[in-house]
DNA sequence: GGAAGTATTTGCCTTTAGTTAAATGTCGAT
DNA sequence: ATCGACATTTAACTAAAGGCAAATACTTCC
C-alpha cells in the first residue's frame, strides 16, 4: 500500500472509501513542493484543486492594498482544502495561499477527482461537513471582527497560541507582523496591547519571552464588545 | 404534481433529481409559518434542518451582547438554507434567523434528509456548491470588515441596493438601523457619512428618498482601502 | 567581537468610529 | 388636525485604532 493511501485511510474526508479505491486516489495525485514563502496560488486566480497538506504549513490570507494582511486559516499535515475553482468553474481564489514553511501537498485537479465525487455520495458528504467546520470558524472571524475590539481578538489569540501554558515563560515564537495578520490589525496596536496586558497583570513579558500570569482575566477579555 | 415539487424542479441543488424523488421529498416537507420579526432559529440552539423559503424574507444575522447586529445573509422565495445542526450533531447555530417579513419554510429535518443525500451523490454535490457560493459571500464579508473603512461599506451597500437606479429619486426603503446593520456600524454613522457623500456630490438625499448622483465616484470608494 | 539587518518598543499625533443627547421631521391612528 | 410613536439629523464629546519616526534590543553573518 503506498504511503499516500495510508494517510488517506485516517482523513474524514476520505477514510469512508474502500482500499482499492484509496489506493487508485493515491495513484491520481499530483506531488508538489513549496519553499517557505512560496505562493500556491494567488489571490483572485482560477486554481481548480482539492488538496491534502502532505507536511508543511499553509497559510490562507487575505491581503489589502495597503500592505496589510489577515490570515484566515492555517492548515498543517494532514488537512485537505481547495481553490474555489474546484467547486465552481472559473471562479477566483477569494484567498492566497501561501506556504509557511517549506511545504508538500498532494493535489487532484478538477477533472480527475469531481466526476468521482458525483458518483460518491458519502465521500462528498464527508467533505460537506468539513466545509461546514471550516465556516463555522469563518462564521467566529466575522463576528470577532464586527463586534470584538483588537484588544479581545489579541486575548483570545494568545490563549489559542500559548493556552495550555501558564506560569512560565515560552519563547514568542510569532512576530508582532505575524499576531497583527491573524487578528487584522497593525504591529504597533499589538505592541502596545501586550503591554496593557502586562500592566494588567494578566501577562508577563520580555522580548523575546512572554508568559501566561492570569488565564481567568484574559478569558473575560474574549468576552469583550464594542457598543 | 404538487406545487412544492413543481419547485424544486427549478432548484439548483434539488432539480438534478428525478419527478419520483422530488415528490417524495415533497411529501417529506414540513411547511412553517413565521410572523415578521419571529425567530426561525436563535443563535446558539441545536437547529438540525435544511429548508427552502416558500415565501417572505429570511435574515441570518448576528447579535453583540450590546445589542448591535450584522445582517451576514438574505433569503428570499425559492433559497435554501440550513442550520449547522443539520450538518454537524449538536453544533450550535452560528447565526440567528429570522422572519424578517411574514414567511412560509418548507422544512426537511437531519434524519429524513441525510440518509437521502448520502445515497445521492450529484445532489450532494449540488448543495455543495450551494455552500461555496455562500463560502464566496461570507469572504467578501470578512475582507470588507477587516480592510475597509465604514465608509466604503456603505457606499458598496447603497450601489448593491440602488445600483440600478440613478439620477432619479427613489424611496429610501431601509431605516438608518437596518443598513447599520448591513455593514456593521451604528445609524448615526450612516446619516453622517450618507450627509458626507452628498457633499461630495455623489448622491443626493432627501429624509425620505435618496438618488444616486455620480455611481462612478461611488464605485471608487468601494475600492477604498484602510492601512 | 562587530556590523548589518531585522524585530520590538515607545511617544506623539491624526483619523476613524462610537456615545450621548437634543432637535427635527414623518406618518398613521384617532 | 393633532398626538404619539418612531425615524432622522446634528452637534459636541470620547474612545479606539492607526501612522510615523526614533530609540532600543536581538540575531546572524562575517
Amino acid at each position: 500500500m503506498s504511503d499516500l493511501a495510508a494517510r488517506l485511510a485516517l482523513n474524514p474526508v476520505f477514510g469512508s472509501l474502500s482500499e482499492i479505491e484509496r489506493e487508485q486516489l493515491a495513484k491520481l495525485a499530483i506531488r508538489k513542493k513549496y519553499e517557505k514563502g512560496e505562493w500556491i496560488a494567488p489571490y483572485g486566480e482560477k486554481w481548480p484543486h482539492l488538496f491534502m497538506v502532505g507536511k508543511g504549513t499553509v497559510h490562507a490570507l487575505k491581503e489589502s492594498r495597503e500592505g496589510r494582511s489577515l490570515i484566515v486559516m492555517q492548515l498543517g499535515s494532514g488537512d485537505i482544502f481547495w481553490g474555489i475553482g474546484f467547486f465552481i468553474e472559473d471562479a477566483p481564489m477569494p484567498v492566497l495561499l501561501e506556504a509557511y514553511s517549506s511545504t508538500q501537498l498532494y493535489l487532484w485537479p478538477r477533472e480527475t477527482l469531481v466526476p468521482w465525487l458525483q458518483a460518491n455520495g458519502r465521500t462528498t458528504w464527508n467533505l460537506m461537513v468539513l466545509m461546514v467546520q471550516r465556516m463555522m470558524r469563518t462564521s467566529d472571524i466575522v463576528e470577532e471582527l464586527a463586534f470584538q475590539p483588537v484588544k479581545g481578538r489579541l486575548a483570545r489569540m494568545l490563549l489559542s497560541l500559548y493556552g495550555d501554558t501558564a506560569n512560565e515563560y515560552v519563547p514568542r515564537n510569532l512576530t508582532l507582523d505575524e499576531m497583527a495578520a491573524r487578528i487584522g490589525t497593525k504591529r504597533e496596536m499589538v505592541c502596545r496591547l501586550l503591554y496593557e496586558f502586562a500592566e494588567e497583570g494578566l501577562i508577563e513579558i520580555k522580548r523575546t519571552e512572554f508568559m501566561i500570569a492570569d488565564r481567568e482575566k484574559l478569558e473575560q477579555f474574549t468576552l469583550q464588545s464594542r457598543g
